[in-house]
DNA sequence: GCTGAACGGTTAAGCGCTTTACTTGAATTG
DNA sequence: CAATTCAAGTAAAGCGCTTAACCGTTCAGC
């Protein structure tokens, strides 16, 4: 930057006050100082900045799994937003497990972020508050603890579940089966709850739910289990993995998807288009919810006084090829 | 730091010593600082350290999709790597887009990172150039350039092409089609060209090559395209995503898999094992590149005077369930 | 012709840390 | 026992930047 001073004849200061626009300047010499930053390849120093703003420009993104399908288009739209916003992203994968929470907590704090956006289950009340102990803004997804230098981002289950019941039902389904999700993940929880609201509002059906762990073979054990002793004609999975699972038990089986047996799947991830026959789902909009995790985040950071809001993404049945009226 | 120091008794100097533990200090000393850094929740300021050091403690990760599943899981294994040697990861969507590269790389210079992993065929020796010149170490995917700070990563596709092209002869196909990459992309070319040189060492297969852009419904139209003028028996596509395009295309033909056609992938993605039937494809192993590319990158680093190296992972087959002996 | 904005620039402090050079007291040595 | 070494600490410089405070000029307004 000195360089960069000298060889435009001005002082360090008036380069900073050009280069950020933080200030006026003659026209003239704000064109020496753009040239001569250009002619000396000049890069601004990050850390040198950071320090004396006393936050860098950088936000974190906190996923439990970069390697689950569910989280690099998110990660993709987070990352877009926020360079539109010239701020990196630092995205940091936790496992699933509260104790590397932490620690990516503690890194962060050290990291100086202004801000950063959980999209995992594994946070814990001390962690909040650790945080906007220290005055880093924080969004979380569907904890639902919108505050002071916190948002929240809730994902309305219900709305694509009930949507994926009432197609069941219209096509004729009356046993229904559901593979859900951990027994104690938050987000499965949500998914199993806004299922049995559906169903228990109906005397007319009859359902089950196992318990499963959002994999492929989980999902094809469980939709064995359920098949076993339940003679459901549709079966619903808390996520598509399960329900691709769920698609090879059928078939395993010898039962016909969809003539002999439906199956919705949950999140729609890109290969949900891709299954034969291509499965129905309840589609998550990720793109949107990459999107506003940044926003809702950055809107935090840029007006501290702004208290925290609750959002809300919806979510909606996707009709492919997996779902017809009951075969017997 | 300061504080630390105070309620510690000592000088800011060593508290510095003790936490980064840099110099010999008394047990006794050693154990006040550390408790009351604890006490007070200390972190240490990243910027501060980086200011002074004259690099940051992140390196660089440029993927050209994150939302391409080949590369998330090579993220995943490159941070593990990373954090392990107490190294944040920033990594950087290049869309497949060389400006987009540069900018990167001008991001990265301000960051003051020490090391960058391109795993994108979009850079050019300007890019490298530039780098290098900054003395930030790099390793690079499919370039095969080593030199001084400068490591290599070369993915050995000839080995599972050859393997897979072995596996389809023996099983007695003698006319096989290849659905390439875009014509112009590098790991596309060197793919391409593994298989035509397997091909042209045998006379009595016959085979057809069509490019097309590494997406499920690009693979299905090559497929479509390539099976109108030619009876292949067998289709390898130099991607999983356009095999299963190619699947879908036998599927819609009602040309049965494998008993009437005989299709192999290329990467082997998680979705390779899911499709039905299974996909017989050739495995890249994405973990052993993260971790290598991390490893590479950062003996780099730590030893600049060490010249760059190539390195090189194999691929192999993976036999499934979409190649049998041809049916007629 | 004088006052006082407005303009366009400079000076210098200080952000939190690392590290060199220095100090001090104790231990070792010839 | 004086001379030297060693161990364990401190003081202070400086990394590259932002920004508050300050300083000349110019010029509108009376």
């Amino acid at each position: 930057m000195k360089e960069v001073a000298e060889r435009a004849g001005v002082s360090v200061a008036t380069v900073s006050y050009v280069l950020n626009d933080t200030r006026k300047v003659r026209p003239e010499t704000e064109r020496r100082v753009l040239s001569a930053a250009k002619d000396l390849g000049y890069s601004p120093n990050t850390a040198a900045r950071s320090l004396v703003m006393g936050r860098s420009s950088m936000v974190g993104l906190i996923v439990p799994d970069i390697g689950n399908p569910f989280f690099p288009e998110i990660t993709k739209s987070f990352q877009d937003a926020a360079r539109m916003s010239g701020l990196e992203t630092i995205v940091m994968n936790t496992n699933y497990d509260l104790q590397r929470t932490r620690d990516t907590v503690d890194r962060l704090m050290s990291l100086q972020v202004p801000g950063a956006a959980f999209l995992t289950s594994q946070v814990d009340p001390a962690i909040r508050l650790a945080l906007s102990g220290k005055g880093i803004c924080a969004v979380y997804l569907d904890h639902g603890v919108a505050g002071p230098h916190i948002s929240g981002i809730a994902i309305d289950y219900a709305h694509g579940i009930q949507a994926a019941v009432a197609h069941l039902l219209e096509l004729g389904h009356r046993r229904i089966g559901f593979i859900g999700g951990p027994a104690n993940g938050a987000a499965a929880k949500l998914r199993k709850f806004a299922f049995l609201d559906c169903a228990s509002s109906r005397t007319d059906i009859e359902v089950r739910v196992v318990d499963s762990d959002f994999s492929v073979q989980g999902g094809y054990f469980s939709c064995s289990k359920l098949l076993n002793d339940f003679p459901a004609t549709a079966v619903m999975a808390a996520n598509d993995m399960m329900a691709i699972g769920a698609m090879h038990c059928a078939y395993d089986r010898k039962i016909a998807v969809p003539s002999e047996i439906s199956i919705v799947g949950f999140d729609d991830i890109t290969f949900a288009q891709f299954t034969q026959p291509a499965l129905t789902t309840v589609a998550v909009p990720r793109q949107d919810i990459g999107r506003l995790a940044f926003q809702s985040l950055w809107s935090l950071v840029s007006d501290s006084s702004r208290a925290g809001m609750e959002y809300e993404v919806k979510t909606g049945l996707v009709v492919r090829q997996t779902t017809a009226p009951p075969g017997r």
